[in-house]
DNA sequence: TTATGAAAGTTGCAATTGCAACTTGTAAAT
DNA sequence: ATTTACAAGTTGCAATTGCAACTTTCATAA
C-alpha cells in the first residue's frame, strides 16, 4: 500500500509543493532526524531502509519495525515518546521525505484532488497498521507462551481460513514478536506438537485443532 | 477530543446526510451491530456507552475497551477480527451512528468544508489512538513486572516531566492494564518501595530515581 | 454507628518462564 | 569437500509469576 498509489509524477510533485515537504538524504547507518525531534512531524522513505529502534528506560535497544520504500513513520504524532526510539538508515542513498502536520490539516488544501487521494491512502495506511499494533496487544495480552501462539493462530487463520499458517518470518523472530524466550517457545511449540495441536515444517505451521469460532 | 469539533448543528446534519449514516438505539445490554458483520465500517457513539468485549481464542471474555460518548470504534476496519469482538452497550438509549467507509472514502465529499473538518478530526482521534495502543505494547512487550512498572512510570513521566504520577484508574486496573497477576503486580509495587525507588500514596506514585533519559 | 462491599495489601506454593550453555541441522561460500 | 554461519532444537536450573486464599483498610450507605 503506497502512499503515492493514484497519483501521477506531476500530481505527486504538487502535493510535495503543497505540503512544503522537506527531503533528507542518508548514508548507511546515519540517525534519521536527530535534529528534528519535538516538531510534529512525520515521515515517508522514498528510497532505501530504516529500522525504528526502541531505547527502553534501561536503554536496551531493540528493533522496533523495519522501513522499506514508501513506509511511513511517526505517524501517531508521538510527541511524548519521540525520544525513545532511533530511526537509522540501513542503505546508502536512502532518501526520506518529511511532513509537518501543521502544513498537511490546513483546510484549504483539500481543493486539491491529488492532496485528497493521498489523504485517503494515509488514512487506509494508518488504518491498516493500526489493526496489526491491535493484533500485536491481543497477543502480548496473553499470560503464557501457549496462549500467545494459540492466539497468533487464531489471527493467522482467521487471514485466509486455511489450515496451514505459512510464516512471514524464522521461529527465532516469532518469537521476538510475540515477545517470549526463543529456547521456552520452542519447548511450548513442542508441547503443542506432542499434544497433536500442530505440526510444524519449516515455516508452515498446520492446525490439527477446531478453531474456536469457526470450524 | 470530538469527531464533530468545529462543525455546527447544520454543518453535522449535512455530514450526515453526505456519509449516509445509520443510527441505532439499544437499551442496555444489547449487542451492537451483531447483524453488520463483515462490513466496511466504523461507529461513533453518539449517546450512552458500551463496552468492547474481546473474545479470545478459548472463549474468554475480557473488556478491551469502553466507549462513552463521541468515542469511535471499529475505526481500523479490522475486517479479519470482528468476529472476535462484541460491542455491549452500558445504557438504556445508548445510541450509535454508522459510517460506511466507501462512502466515508468517496473522492468528491472533499468539496464540502464540513466533511474536511471531520475527515481532519478522524485522523486526530485515530492517531491519538494508535499512540495509545503503541504505548501499551511498549508496556506489554517487557517480560517482568517490573520492567512494565517502570516502562509506563517513564511513559507516564514524559507526558508532564513531574515526578508525581496520578494515575488515571485504581491499582487494580493498572494490572489489567499492564496484563499481570493483581497480587503479583502489588508484590513487585512493595519491592520497588522498599529498594526507594518509588512512593504510592492512593493513586499517586512518586518516582524517586532519575529517569533514564532525563534527569 | 454499624454494616457492606470493594480495593489494597500479604503470603505460600505450584507452574511457567528466562537464561545460559549446549547439540544438531542446513544452506551458502570457499 | 570442508568450512562457516546461523537457525533449529534441547535441557537443567534459578527466578519470576499466577493463583488462591487470606487480612486489612477505607469509603459509602443504611
Amino acid at each position: 500500500m503506497s502512499p503515492f498509489e493514484g497519483l501521477n509524477m506531476l500530481q505527486k510533485s504538487k502535493l510535495f509543493n503543497l505540503l512544503e515537504v522537506h527531503k533528507y538524504k542518508y548514508k548507511k547507518n546515519q540517525e534519521i532526524l536527530p535534529t528534528l525531534r519535538h516538531e510534529n512531524i512525520f515521515g515517508i522513505i522514498l528510497e532505501g531502509s530504516a529500522d525504528i529502534i526502541s531505547v527502553d528506560y534501561e536503554g536496551n535497544e531493540t528493533i522496533m519495525e523495519k522501513l522499506s520504500k514508501e513506509s511511513l513513520f511517526n505517524t501517531y504524532m508521538n510527541l511524548i515518546n519521540f525520544e525513545d526510539y532511533e530511526i537509522i538508515s540501513k542503505e546508502d542513498n536512502t532518501e526520506v521525505l518529511i511532513i509537518n502536520y501543521n502544513i498537511l490539516l490546513r483546510q484549504d488544501n483539500s481543493k486539491h484532488v491529488y492532496y485528497n487521494i493521498f489523504m485517503n491512502n494515509l488514512f487506509n495506511i494508518i488504518n491498516d497498521n493500526f489493526r496489526k499494533m491491535n493484533e500485536k496487544v491481543r497477543i502480548l495480552e496473553k499470560k503464557t507462551i501457549r496462549d500467545r501462539l494459540l492466539e497468533f493462530f487464531e489471527i493467522e487463520y482467521k487471514k485466509t481460513y486455511r489450515k496451514i499458517i505459512e510464516l512471514p518470518f524464522n521461529l527465532k523472530d516469532l518469537a521476538d514478536y510475540i515477545a517470549v524466550n526463543r529456547s521456552a517457545m520452542f519447548r511450548e511449540l513442542r508441547n503443542l506438537k506432542e499434544e497433536r495441536f500442530i505440526t510444524v515444517k519449516g515455516k508452515k505451521i498446520t492446525l490439527l485443532y477446531k478453531s474456536n469460532n469457526f470450524i
